[in-house]
RNA sequence: GCACCCGUAGCUCAAUUGGAUAGAGCGCCUGACUACGGAUCAGGAGGUUGGGGGUUCGACUCCCUCCGGGUGUGCCA
């Protein structure tokens, strides 16, 4: 027989079909299978409990009857325990037989495509142009760039999109400055981004203080709105100037866009919308302004969704609209992911809102949307984050910083590497490191910016996965043996720790598939994190070395399988290994 | 005011969406290389899951209430 990938699924089939043969239960019945804590087995069914409530009858009778209808198996043993869970527990052949069905690297991608993929638009990181990204920014683009991992590695097509802020009303303020400090875009000394920056803040002051400079900076960005030939010319210079800055922390951080359409690009497309949302009474003039109301919702029905300010321009809220309707048009979405911050989560709903009304009036199919929100992350003060002087963290400064510290790290444990082999290193490390503290966590929670925190490299960090990576490539280097195997004379696991490492191997498709649901890449982090803690302990209990050669096959197996999967469950966050470190 | 998010060990966080005795890391204490990498492992101390009530076979999880923190709430994104 085959061997299913994931087990959860084929079990929960096998159970509610068993039902389905038992009078007692009807087709409502949910098995509510799970993994199970390693005292009772291996899975559990746990929906004979709330079944036989709703039924009135004994939970244990039940789920006697259930078993008894069960078909016979050689490959796992079942049991009733408490009042009324129905255990399994898988034979060690079974165990062996999944790993070598799909515990490397090509079969685990092979298997864990699924046929029902679509084409997904993700809308990560997004900074806005004149500014340097800061370390809130980094949330968005770790977190994006994994799910759209995560997304494509089971085979959805994927356009990853970065939505620049490259349109906004900073321009005004930017371009008055620039003109009236005389300062000329093509010298701006080594690091042109945080001169812009500069010089943005310093007109902000300028125009919170004087009449005439805000005046001034309104003419501007009136001009730019209009198409004047200087101040775009100067718009585009500042919008090369700072994606070069970003594509510097793109390149550091593996994360590459295959559209970079910001706000600017849509500034064309905006009259379409007044105009289908107009047509189809789904907006309305309100004190100037154009609106949308929701009615039937009990907080937007008073609050507006303003798609056109009294001044008559446009803002966001109509550059997502235009936006939305252009990846379904053009690019056929059938999903479209938007990772932001939380604070935007009225945004969001007002726009998925008015989306659908849209939608609907034209007869245009709405592609599926996710608003994936993310935390705030705070300063000491707990507030949102700023440095003494008021400025957030640059992300290339704790970029840097990361990889220095790994430096150091590589170096006190390996003296004799080149600079060049130290930096490769600690690239992979150090940036793993930062990733991972982020990924780790529920990404829903606020949490206190803390350099020992992104930084750490001990315990539940990437380079302790890494690290267990690292020991088994040094394994198969000592052997002279492939990772690829073969490794025929693999008996069954039959230890604690060989079963312990086995059974956790065998529920990597259930993180996988829990991350995908929730979009949320913490719950793969705490697997790889279980799957490498299970592994160190069988690897200091256990010698893999030994001469047994069934014995020792199977250790081998243990360990290649161990590492396929550390290796493409980090990749699926982004996270790069090494074979030493 | 209204809406939403959060409160779990000294600190930072998990908990398979209602499942069995709430688990990790850091820190602290005690141990482990004549061994495949000590960025490791084994063990210990540490909890009224903010308080109170409710729902049921079962609650960190759902409902009510109170306390505390945060965010959003008409022309920024």
């Amino acid at each position: 027989m085959s061997i299913s990938f994931d087990l959860i699924n084929s079990l929960d089939n096998l159970v509610y079909k068993a039902a389905q043969s038992v009078d007692e239960f009807g087709q409502e019945f949910d098995p509510q299978t799970r993994s199970a804590d390693e005292r009772f087995g291996d899975f559990q069914a746990n929906g004979v409990l709330p079944f036989a409530k709703k039924m009135g009858k004994n939970p244990r009778e039940l789920a006697q009857k259930l078993i008894d209808a069960l078909p016979a198996s050689e490959h796992w043993s079942v049991e009733i325990a408490g009042p009324g869970f129905i255990n399994f527990t898988l034979s060690p052949e079974y165990l062996l037989k999944w790993i070598c069905t799909h515990g490397s690297t090509d079969n685990l991608k092979a298997s864990a495509k699924d046929k029902e993929n679509s084409k997904v638009v993700i809308d990560y990181s997004s900074p806005n142009t004149a500014k340097q990204m800061h370390v809130g920014h980094i949330r968005s683009t770790i977190i994006g760039e994994s799910l759209a991992r995560i997304l494509a590695f089971q085979g959805n097509e994927i356009l990853r999109d970065n939505h620049l802020g490259d349109w906004g009303t900073q321009f005004g303020i930017l371009l008055f400055a620039i003109k009236e400090q005389g300062i000329s875009l093509d010298d701006l000394g080594d690091d042109p981004i945080a001169r812009l920056e500069d010089l943005y803040r310093q007109g902000n002051a300028r125009i919170k203080e004087d009449e005439n400079a805000l005046v001034g900076a309104r003419q501007e960005l009136v001009k730019l709105q209009d198409g004047d030939e200087e101040n775009l010319k100067l718009w585009e210079k500042i919008r090369d100037i700072s994606i070069s800055s970003f594509l510097k922390i793109y390149d550091l951080l593996d994360v590459h866009f295959d559209h970079s359409l910001g706000e600017s690009f849509y500034r064309d497309k905006v009259d379409g919308i007044y105009e289908e949302l107009g047509k189809h009474k789904i907006c309305q003039e309100d004190d100037g302004a154009l609106v949308v109301f929701h009615p039937e919702h009990k907080r937007f029905a008073k609050q507006p969704f303003i798609i056109r300010k009294s001044d008559g321009a446009s803002n966001y809220a109509t550059t997502d609209l235009a936006t939305l309707g252009y990846r379904e048009k053009e690019w056929q979405a059938e999903q479209i992911i938007y990772v932001t911050d939380g604070r935007q989560r009225d945004h969001f709903e007002q726009l998925f809102l008015t989306a659908k009304k849209w939608f609907i009036a034209e007869e245009r199919k709405l592609p599926t949307l996710a608003h994936v929100w993310f935390g705030t992350i705070l300063g000491d003060d707990n507030k949102a984050i700023k440095t003494r002087d008021g400025q957030p963290v640059k992300l290339i400064d704790l970029l840097e910083e990361a990889i220095r510290r790994a430096a150091d790290m590589v170096k006190q444990k390996n003296a004799n590497l080149s600079d060049e082999e130290v930096q490769r290193r600690a690239k992979v490390i150090g940036l793993g490191a930062v990733k991972y503290a982020d990924l780790s966590q529920d990404r829903t929670l606020d949490y206190v910016f803390s350099w020992d925190k992104m930084l750490a490299m001990q315990g539940n960090t990437a380079p302790y996965l890494q690290y267990a990576v690292a020991r088994i490539s040094s394994i198969f280097r000592k052997m002279e043996r492939s990772s690829d195997g073969p490794f025929n004379e693999a008996r069954p696991p039959q230890s604690d720790a060989e079963r312990k490492l086995s059974r956790k191997l065998l529920f990597f498709p259930i993180a996988l598939k829990q991350a995908t649901r929730e979009l949320k890449p913490h719950f793969l982090c705490t697997y790889l994190y279980e799957l490498a803690t299970d592994f160190s302990s069988f690897y200091n209990l256990e010698k893999v070395m030994v001469d047994d050669p069934d014995v020792r096959d199977l250790r081998l197996l243990l360990c290649s399988s161990t590492q396929a999967v550390l290796q493409t469950g980090l990749s699926l966050l982004g996270i790069e290994t090494l074979e030493e470190m």
